[in-house]
DNA sequence: GATGAATGAGGGTTCATTCAT
DNA sequence: AATGAATGAACCCTCATTCAT
């Protein structure tokens, strides 16, 4: 058995996606074998979808364009995904991953001090990265009413990074560890979204230092 | 002989009082007159935009919906703005008033203490209207290419706000007054961006008294 | 009594229209006097709609338009015209008489080359006035069903004109008058023609020249 | 197994005869297939467009009168041509053949005479042809700034034309081929317009035979 | 008579989705 | 399973015309 692993290139910054590859044989197609081919079409429709978003907005991307950026005919899309929203669901599944990677990651850092360093690092890391997410997604949480699937998946993970704040400020014996875990969530949104805007003009590595002295890390 | 009438016009929520003290003779309107009806119009049509916008984001608010919202037709919006995105640049220079007027109001607070306390205590108490604010810049911010002006505006803002941030620190003999500035002014727009999504699942009165606290004021 | 002469300057060539102006006198107005208002502000929407039509075509001018290059509202114009249309119908009456005197002025010209010659002179001497006048008959000619009133007078003018040729080349002993008579008539729509498209890459004065000496004039 | 069925589907007068000889595997549909769909459906839209631009003007024309006119759906014509504009490009494209073979039909004709009595009996026999052509084209090209690149095609044409009138009048050892050549052209553009507009009015077989008795054809 | 605010039908264009093959 | 032609609803915008004043 073989495991493979693709990075998703995305011009300046890649994420690291597993791909559950399968076993080639040379036995009739099972049963297994066509799901298998089926999931690999249906990740290449999301990476062309999630390169696609982040790059120009879910509205401004048509589903013409994803299955060109796919290489994949148009009806065959809706072969995979009921809806073009469907396929945003799709890929909030795939990011879902790299989130909990990131959490479990920082909880296998050592001390809390470690912790906390390390994810801040990681934060500035992937900030491009996260940035993309964040285009991708920031616009659809704020429409309210469509999309309240965005929202859920958003709450869940701020209540993960929370959790994971707390326990860490916590464990530093801040006075008020849960009000201290909210301001840095916070501002790690508050980040990423201004770098989404501001781009180049943000200091991010004065900030990334700034903060390491702020938490004597 | 003079008479003056009310009229109720179907609309939702809205009288309107024409006056019909006129010449027997029919005369046509004074100039005062044309202005005074257009600049109600004007207001109304921008009201119903910015309550849209600010619910179903820019690109989910057909003109047709502002023209209903606003009780008038679709083709008299275009007698008012030339485009769907002038009317956004409408909002924007409705907007701006009231940001302009809480710079000036923090800068006549006293002390750099007292103007700290005052800004932070402005941002909180404003958030909603902020949030507003936000929901319907951002999207339109994170599209590249098209809507420069917004980041036009938010850049200018943004000067405007880290510039007033940085001297306050420095009067209160920060180390690195112009970082802290930066994270201070980043973490309002987190809380910004969050406060839209989260609602009142943001426990932001704690964050203020947080706030107060870390800055000593 | 008083008359006077306007002449429409449209830039680059002139057109001479009579004014019938009337006596100013104290009296209260009559009903004569309200007419003559009424003509003159006729006159002023007339001059203006022929001004734009010829410049940027009947359809590409808008009743706005027309009112702003007139001076005068947009409701106004309904008080004088029913109908955009009828704002047409109101300039081919008054470009009738042009056509009527200078089918005139050729009669009285002298002996049957001197006609020929003057009407050959006049066509070129006013090309370019006629230039715009077909800009604006000559789309909305070949627009057929709507604007048969069009077809009508452009058909009388013809009759007049060819009547005066035939009679002229009649008079030359020409063979076959009517067939010459045709031929330069509709040589001398192509040059009209021509020269709206072609302008001055046409050799209008070579061309004028090359006429004469065919003519022997 | 096959089976081959003939559908008729609502038009005007046209069968549209489905060879449903397929694969019980529905097999999509080759390449070539799509090709010959996509020609029949360009060309479906062509002819109706031009049917339409020449009965009722450019501008009077909608796209959904053209798809109605075709048969197919509005949007469909926007999966052919980018704009209604492209659509005139077609048509232009598709009528330039035509032209050209005109010209180098005439260029093979023999003594400069031969060519000359060739070239206008092709004008006169083919004139129901031009006439749709200019009704087409004229009121456009009379609008200046948009629509360049129709007068550069009428331009194109009109030097093509020309070249050749003049070698054969030069052939002819007239004493001034050009000026003999522009004014036989652009008889020929009147006699096209005037048809437009008169139709069965126009003496043309007299005409054609009067411009044999001129030229000694 | 005179104004310009207001209307509403229609124009060109886009795009998610369906469907015959 | 796979294609892309085809649809139709919706979008932004224009403009001749009406109407209260």
């Amino acid at each position: 058995m073989e495991c493979s692993t693709i990075i998703w290139k995305s011009g300046k910054d890649d994420l690291i996606l597993t791909d559950r590859s399968v076993n080639i044989t040379m036995a009739p197609r099972t049963t297994a074998q066509f799901e298998a081919i089926r999931e690999k079409r249906r990740e290449k429709i999301i990476l062309a979808a999630m390169e696609l978003f982040s790059r120009q907005t879910y509205h401004n991307t048509s589903v013409a364009d994803i299955s060109k950026q796919a290489g994949v005919s148009k009806g065959l899309i809706y072969n995979y995904f009921t809806t073009k929203e469907d396929i945003l669901n799709g890929i909030l599944d795939y990011l879902f991953a790299i989130g909990d990677q990131m959490v479990a990651e920082t909880r296998a850092a050592g001390t809390p001090k470690e912790e906390l360093r390390h994810l801040i690092g990681q934060v500035f890391r992937f900030l491009h990265q996260q940035a993309l997410i964040s285009r991708m997604l920031i616009p659809l949480a704020l429409e309210m009413g469509k999309f309240d699937f965005i929202n859920e998946v958003i709450d869940r993970k701020m209540r993960d990074y929370l959790g994971l704040l707390v326990q860490i400020f916590s464990d530093m014996d801040y006075p008020d560890p849960e009000m201290e875990a909210w301001t840095l969530g916070v501002l790690f949104d508050g980040i990423s979204l201004d770098y989404n805007v501001l781009g180049d003009r943000m200091p991010l590595d004065r900030m990334e230092q700034y903060l390491y002295k702020k938490y004597n890390l």
